[in-house]
RNA sequence: GGAGGAGUGGCAGAGCGGUCGAAUGCACCAGUCUUGAAAACUGGAGUCCGGGCAACUGGACCGUGAGUUCGAAUCUCACCUCCUCCGCCA
């Protein structure tokens, strides 16, 4: 109950004094141990303190010498006196190899000092459940009703196969393991979903569409957490740079290290991109399908948004509720999951997943997933604002997913009729010219 | 792929071994003048880390990282990025 209590004073001086500097890990190192510990992510805070103690006191020595080496230096060029000039040289000579051995120990410090750093993960929110992986997530919402066939409904990969949407042993010919071709009507019906999620979002306003790479640079992918914990899972070129998962990475590093105008937060995007995913810890799951394939596209919603813990709170819900709105548009049943503390990231604070009914599986399956992150990304990537008070602060930071790949797999199992045809969702018969149902030629 | 050139403060742009955290101009902030504004004039102002209640003070930062030197924006090397020309390709 005391931590809760410390725990609740660690949100409230949130915005004041920014979180997971090293400053704020040593004065709070109970908070921080709780929240790892809550994530179930091991991480050794008092080796990380005994590190600093040493970085700092290293830093000071340090510092002191190049104080007069700085000082000495001055007296060198104004010197008149030859003699006294080398003298001081002489002792600079002295002063400077002394210098160099604490530089080269600084070094080594240094180096496991940013290892331990960027492994501390960020603190869960008080409303985030205990538990260990997806099994524990809490379902908060359920939405739509779950479709009652008086047949036995096909799966997606029956469906698509027989009406000429998808061609997976194609797939696998040229792409290899998880390898697909939409095909025909299955190719129509996902930029019929495209064109239907710019439009929502172009009705929506505020949101500012963008195409953004999948060829990633090493650090966005720092600054977003992903690397360096995550690096099994990603496609790495033979010139070091990564294929992204999600839009999520380059649509963070296109403010990187730059300070933004306070009057154009909230800044929010609407990104489409290819998304690429080894799968590595994934090996024997949903081999068969579409459900997880190494390639799709993506829509994301990105926000940024000023320091503030409730500013943030308040467009993870908002971002969440988008997400909501579209697939209640498109008539399909989920239900919203908080993710327990053992199946957030480490940078997330809170994370909610939509998942939606898969009728072949008679389970819920996951679409979508907002989190938010408070300073935690851009920290990394460095982006700021400067605050009516004057002072530079790193701007808050969530994202959620508008469409995956998967909204598409849940369309045709749910609008499936006995006879193996799909009718089309209201919504997207104008981007599909007006067809209504999707038949065998 | 080949040959050159360049990266300095919010922007433009000097500096090319010590007096440089860095001239100058523009932009910015405050003040003087003015009924108000403009102009003019005067002054101020970078970021990060540490010490101090504070005034203040120590260190670092001229694309990044190493090196030479008592001392580097300035010299050397590697890398990154951008520009120009040739070739190739969409």
């Amino acid at each position: 109950m005391l931590f809760y209590w410390a725990f609740l004073f660690a949100c409230v001086c949130y915005t004041v004094c920014t979180m997971l500097d090293i400053k704020f890990i040593r004065e709070n190192k109970d908070i921080v141990a709780l929240g790892a510990e809550k994530k179930h992510i091991k991480i050794d805070l008092d080796a990380l303190i005994v590190l600093d103690d040493k970085r700092r006191e290293l830093l000071s020595v340090i510092e002191k010498k190049r104080a007069e080496q700085n000082e000495v230096s001055q007296k060198i060029v104004r010197s008149p006196e030859p003699n006294y000039k080398a003298q001081m040289i002489t002792e600079m000579q002295t002063l400077k190899a002394d210098l160099q051995k604490e530089e080269e120990e600084l070094k080594k410090v240094m180096h496991d000092w940013q290892m331990l750093m960027v492994a501390v993960p960020n603190i869960p929110d008080m409303s985030v459940p205990e538990g260990v992986d997806d099994a524990d997530n809490k379902e908060v919402k359920v939405w739509g009703d779950i479709p009652q066939f008086d047949f036995t409904p096909k799966s997606h990969i029956d469906l698509m196969t027989n009406l000429g949407m998808l061609d997976l042993d194609r797939g696998t010919k040229v792409a290899g393991f998880r390898g697909y071709f939409l095909t025909g009507a299955g190719a129509e019906l996902q930029f019929a979903l495209w064109q239907f999620v710019t439009d929502f979002f172009r009705n929506k306003g505020g949101f500012t569409p963008m195409i953004v790479p999948s060829l990633v640079r090493r650090e966005p992918f720092m600054g977003t957490g992903y690397l360096p914990q995550g690096e099994e899972d990603l496609y790495k070129t033979q010139d070091d740079e990564y294929l992204s998962g999600t839009a999520e990475v380059a649509t963070m590093g296109f403010y990187m290290d730059e300070t933004v105008d306070k009057k154009d937060l909230p800044i929010k995007m609407i990104s489409f991109s290819p998304a690429f995913r080894r799968e590595a810890g994934s090996h024997g799951k949903d081999t068969r399908g579409i459900i997880r394939v190494h390639e799709f596209y993506k829509f994301e919603q990105v926000v940024l948004c000023e320091a503030s813990h409730t500013e943030s709170v308040k467009y993870h819900e908002e971002l969440t509720a988008n997400a909501e709105e579209l697939m209640q548009a498109l008539k399909l049943p989920y239900h919203v999951v908080v993710n327990c503390g053992g199946d957030l990231g480490l940078g997330q604070v809170k994370k909610y997943d939509i998942e939606a009914w898969l009728p072949s599986e008679k389970t819920y399956r996951e679409t979508h997933s907002s989190s938010y992150f408070h300073d935690f990304q851009t920290r990394r990537l460095n982006i700021r604002y400067r605050d009516d008070d004057g002072k530079l602060k790193f701007v808050h930071s969530l994202n959620n997913t508008a469409l995956s790949g998967r909204p598409l797999i849940m369309i045709v199992e749910n609008y499936q009729n006995a006879d193996g045809s799909i009718r089309v969702p209201d919504v997207l018969q104008p981007y599909m010219g007006g067809k209504t149902i999707i038949t065998k030629k």
